[in-house]
DNA sequence: TGATTTTTATACCGTTCCGCATAAATTAGC
DNA sequence: GCTAATTTATGCGGAACGGTATAAAAATCA
């Protein structure tokens, strides 16, 4: 290569520039959406590029032009996941909600995440597919990091906010608390993956929300 | 092949019968938790027969003959670590210990079996490395259901036993204490995986531990 | 219409993969 | 020593892998 002239002037900040050349025949979020549920269903180095193709709908050479090489594509499918999670999670933390009604709308979520997929439950990518790379890639490390961290500081300020509110004893000792929430959470992430029953994953929920906000009566 | 002839008669039950041909050069046994351990720090599908034969010190030709396909190696290097896994927690159960002190040395053993590993914490064989192919293979899932179903049996026997010693109040509720107490476990061996520090790890066990015998004062 | 730009489709390249074929090496039995 | 039995060492073979070169297709711009 001699040397590539640039573009001189960008297009207009407008997003809905048309484009020069052949249009794209295929959606970038729903591809991107599709290599997602593939990498979790076998993980990273299970998952082929033939596999990603196939299920992306897209040739390899448009796969490597819009998302890069494999890792690059896992590490934008595991941002979408993240980002994806977030949204899907937001609800559960509108603060009229009481602090039962919020775990238990948290834990409903992550058992029906943990348990979609056509062919199994997908578990977490958090979990179970990013934190199989973690060992090999600081990146990823990095990320699986990140995240767990974030779901633990999202459910130690509800705790903090309950406490304040008279919804948790005075005394009660919210970064244990929100240990036991989150590490709930991840083995919610295995056990789905495990393919234990709903009933037993509702029910690892439900003991876990009763412990923490208290159970009137022991039910028979 | 014609029709090979079948020794007629099997050496007698002595374990010690001199084989007939060319010894081996390895001993099956440190070589199959040479295996195990590769397999622990990369997942299945990321580690080659190359890489497992480097690792053991044998041919792959002697690989193959001695423990099977790649699948079959996986296979009996989980075995292995299950058993191994039993022997290492069995200490604890010793019914001489309070229940304090068997939760406090189960959590310690975890730590200690999850943080080892020369290119990091290689992490709990059941919760990581077999889980991820649990999707694909019944086989292994059964091992994982059966792996998580037995931690979780033995901590509920134990708590019986302490709720009938009066070690825990008459009306705990022993199903969720034994869910709390085995999903812990499978979060020490996520953050563990995910590098999270000793420190971290070990403040997440003394938190469960509080939490089911009960802490006489809140600490500062 | 023709030139330019961008994406698609086909198919290839070198590497790595798993499993095994083949032959040399090392033992016991005769 | 010779034969049979078993394990080692070398390396092959077909398939799958990740990535890319190449050219056709489809759009815009002139």
């Amino acid at each position: 290569m001699v040397q590539k002239k640039k573009k001189a002037i960008a297009p207009k900040a407008s997003g809905l520039t048309k484009r020069r050349g052949r249009p794209r025949a295929f959606e970038p979020d729903v591809a991107l959406s599709k290599a997602m549920d593939t990498f979790r269903d076998g993980g990273f180095a299970a998952t082929s590029l033939d596999d990603l193709s196939a299920a992306m709908g897209i040739n390899r050479p448009s796969l490597y032009g819009t998302f890069g090489d494999k890792r690059e594509l896992f590490l934008k499918a595991y941002e979408r996941y993240r980002k994806e999670m977030a949204a899907e999670f937001a609800p559960a933390f509108d603060p009229d909600l009481s602090l039962r009604a919020t775990l238990e709308k948290i834990y409903a979520k992550a058992i029906d995440v943990y348990l979609s997929g056509d062919k199994g439950p997908r578990g977490c990518f958090t979990v179970m597919t990013a934190t199989s790379e973690a060992m090999a890639d600081p990146e990823i490390r990095g990320l699986v990091q990140k995240a767990l961290g974030t779901a633990q500081r999202l459910l130690k300020a509800r705790f903090e906010v309950a406490m304040k509110n008279g919804d948790l004893p005075a005394n009660a000792d919210v970064q244990m608390l929100s240990q036991i929430a989150a590490t709930t959470i991840e083995a919610l992430a295995i056990r789905s993956r495990a393919r234990f029953p709903r009933a037993d994953l509702e029910g690892i929920a439900r003991g876990t929300v009763d412990l923490i906000c208290g159970v009137s009566a022991k039910a028979s």
